[in-house]
This record gives C-alpha cells, structure tokens and sequence, in this order.
DNA sequence: GCGGCACCTTGATTCGGATCAATTCCCGCC
DNA sequence: GGCGGGAATTGATCCGAATCAAGGTGCCGC
C-alpha cells in the first residue's frame, strides 16, 4: 500500500519499537518465520513466497492499516510497532479488542466473513508485511508446512480469548495482561522486564473491560507494593513472580 | 428431544435433539457440509473421506468428549446433542468456555497446542462424527475446497467471542445469548422460537460471566415482560425483535 | 512562553451484580 | 407414597468497580 507518508509530513519513519537491525532476524522472529523458510529454502515456491510478501508502512499512530468492513484480500504480520484491533457499535462506542506486537498477525478473523470485522490501527509508526490471501491459501495447498502453520496461527489465536475470560478482579486483569505482554515480547526476543506501554490506559481499561480510572488506580498500587515501576507508559516489572501470582487464574499453567 | 432417559441406562441410544431423520439431510446442516460435498461428489477423494470420518457416541449427560491435555488427533462435529467446553483452572473454578449445538464443530482450539486446551462435556445424549485431523489436512491439501472451509470454520470461531466482550448489563448478555441460540437453531433448521435449554442457569451464568441468581432473576424479569415464556428449560421466545434490541450491542448486525 | 488539549491520577459517591440465605420445585429413588 | 438432593427462584445485604468530579502533567502549535 501505500502512502509512503500518509496523514503527516513526516520524510522519514523513524525506527520505532521493533526493526531490530537486519531482515533476516527480524524473519526469525516473526509468526511467519517457519512457514517462510518452509517455503523458501531452496524450492520453487520462494518466488511465489516474495511475490504475496509485501512490505507495507509505515502507518502513524492512530491511522488505519484496514477499517471494518473492508474486503479481505490479506493478512499481515507485524514487522514494527504496536497496532490494536476494535470494534465500533453503532452507538459508538468503542471495544478494544487486542494488541498487536512485532511478528504477531492481524486478520485472520476475516477469512470467514470475507470481510474485517474491525478496524485495526496503529499506535505508533508501524509497518507490515502483507501477504495476499488468495496467493497464500494456494501455496498452502502445495507446502503442507505453510498450511500447517495457517491452522495453528488460527486456532493458536482461539486460545487467546482467555485473557478475558471469567469474572476477575481488576487486580487480576492488570497483573495477567502485564504477563501477557511480557511473555509475548520476550517470545520475539524483547525484554521481559522492561519495555514501552503502546497504548493508552483507556485503551488498556477498554481491552480489560474495566475502567481507565480502575486501570490508573491499580497500576498505582502495583507500584506502591514495589511490583512494578512505571512512570508515564515506560514499565519495568520489579517483581514478574509476585504479577503472575495474583493473575494465575488468568494465565497459562 | 431429549434426554428421555437423561442419565439412565437405556440400551440403545434415543434420538436426542438432532438427527431430523434421514443422514442426508443431516450433513445438509453440518458445518462440514460443503466440505463434505466437495470432497465426496464422484471424487476419489470419497473413500478417504469415508475413511477419516467415523462415527461415535452416543455420550450421556456428564460424560467427557475429551479431557484437557489429550493428545489431540481429532475435530468433531456435533452429530446430535449438546456440548460445553469449559476449564478448570488449579482451585477447581470452572470456566464455561461456549456451548455447541448439533453441526457446529469442537475442538478447533487444540491444533496449534496439540493437546486439548480444555473439556467437552455432554449436556444430553449427544454424539458425533469424527475427523481424524491428520487425514483431515492432508485432504486438505488435495482438495481445495476442504482447506478453505477449514480456514472458515477457524476464523468463524475466532469472531465468536465478542458475545463475552464488552462490560454489557446482565440483561444485554441474557438477550443477545437467547439470541445466539436462537439464531444458531435456526442455522440448522429448528426453531428460533422455541427449543430446550440443554444447560443449566448455572452453566449459563458462568458462561456469560454472571451468577446464577442473576441469570434466573433476568430471565424472570423477560417473562414478567412478556418477552420470554420460560418452563424450567423449556423456552419460547414471544418477543425476538424485543430481545434483540436488549441484546443488539452485543449481536451481529 | 503561553494556551489548549489529551492523558493520567486521585478522591467521593453511586450502583449493578455478587453473595448469603431461605424456600420451593422437580425427579429419581427407596 | 414419601424421602432426599440438586436446580431454580426470590429476597436481603454487601462490595468492587463505575461514575462523577477535580486537579495535575506533558506535549504541540502558535
């Protein structure tokens, strides 16, 4: 796509949250990677492979990479940046419906109804690799690996609802989403400790279901009891062990 | 339908909620249906078909489809019957994870960990056909139309979950999920206006996040308002386009 | 530097639904 | 037919988080 320089003037993206250096290790992070190499190494099908791979951004915070109800022709996986997918109901308001880091996938829920469901946009200078869909499914047909890797991209994601899931004190929202993102930036080789909250707490309290205020109000506690420090959106977990503890419910194992 | 002989010792399976008869029509309203189509019409691919479906049950009311942490090796279209899948985290709290009605497919959640994240349980005499998944896939990869409707039926459940999202009132959950069911009936060719609630107030309420005290005090609230009619699990939705509109922050459309 | 604005924090009050508690109902079972 | 137990209903009370309200802070454009 598209707009090289989209809603601002900016002549050149700075290097936001991911863009750790160099292609190659950037692909061994991604969701993608073991499809790509699957595909690629050595095969005919690494010049289809480069032809549905499309390097697409970047996108400025608060700009769409697809809005609801667009046709499906695509998924992407994040290169850089953070992105959160929402819906928006006819009254207006606003349901935050996840968040996406570097090397995570936006889309895959509009394979189905052939088209998005949501609109997906960025938070910060964010960039993509596209992959058309159509192009993509056919090469799943003839790489068993790349359809392998569809499937469990998909039902991986049906799994992620559970964040949400049950009736649990805000206390225990706060500290499993804090674990979340941390376990998630550590699978694509970030800190786990430290890091950049993308997205505002509204957008955090909306995600939660809880309220900004509840949201504020919690991660100040977390930091009198010296679990966490946070000044602004930069975080650092003093304490990961006492966070998992009160979110476990929540929480894989 | 259903249950005649609920938890009993009958001989010989009842015909429980589904199975309207002929097989035919049945795989007429199963989710697998036009992948069914597709790979058995005047196709070799017909006898794999045959081969990696099998049919089993019938399960009685309580009894396991399959456990959290079996190995996964199968998908299973619900034949006839209801199911829930629920977790149960280490201090023994169940988490009602969705309920499945005959057609709909469990079990899509287990790919990408390969072990079930999660049980089925039977909430009548229910039984199924089952989808060897490795067979599944590998006729995927020969049969187009099998992998898209396998990456339909994922996406389509990655939309479900927004019956859960949102801070919604008791009564906007209690009337879109009546709803749901409604629509989900009607899907398979029963009524949306009158059909057995298979599961308990209390399997509702964990489902939507809600006691069950509230769950029974709404749907009281619904008759009282004339919307619903509502005998134990006997329900007859007299006022759908009522229900709806309480419902619709949380409904399609 | 200054004003405007969006975001965040903190406090006071309110409210929806959870919890506790008491019957009632329904069914299988003795 | 009577008994026992789980499920459902209904009422009384309580509590956690929402809401309302009032600053504080940082950032951007002018």
């Amino acid at each position: 796509m598209s707009s090289k320089y989209p809603a601002g003037r900016l002549p050149e993206p700075p290097s936001p949250i991911a863009d750790d250096g160099d292609e190659t290790h950037f692909c061994g992070t991604c969701a993608f990677s073991s499809a790509c190499i699957a595909a690629g190494y050595d095969k005919p099908e690494l010049a289809e492979l480069q032809c549905l791979v499309e390097h697409v951004g970047p996108f400025r915070a608060g700009e769409h990479i697809f809005r609801t109800g667009d046709p499906f022709r695509a998924i992407f996986a994040v290169r850089g940046g953070t992105v959160k997918t929402r819906m928006v109901d006819k009254e207006g308001r606003e349901q935050v419906l996840g968040f996406y880091l570097p090397g995570e996938v936006i889309g895959l829920n509009a394979i189905y109804p052939e088209h998005f469901p949501c609109d997906a946009v960025a938070l910060d200078t964010a960039f993509f690799c596209r992959f058309s869909f159509p192009a993509m499914s056919a090469l799943a047909a003839r790489v068993p690996a790349v359809q392998q890797h569809l499937f469990r991209m998909l039902s991986k994601e049906l799994g992620t609802a559970s964040l949400l899931a049950g009736d649990h004190s805000a206390d225990e929202r706060v500290a499993a989403f804090l674990m979340d993102l941390a376990s998630r930036y550590a699978a694509r080789g970030f800190s786990a400790t430290r890091f950049h909250l993308s997205m505002s707490r509204g957008d955090i309290a909306n995600y939660l279901r809880l309220a900004a205020e509840t949201v504020s109000r919690v991660l100040s506690r977390f930091r009198n009891q010296k679990l966490i420090q946070i000044e602004g959106r930069e975080l650092h977990l003093l304490d990961p062990a006492g966070l998992r503890k009160i979110g476990q419910a929540l929480l894989p194992d």
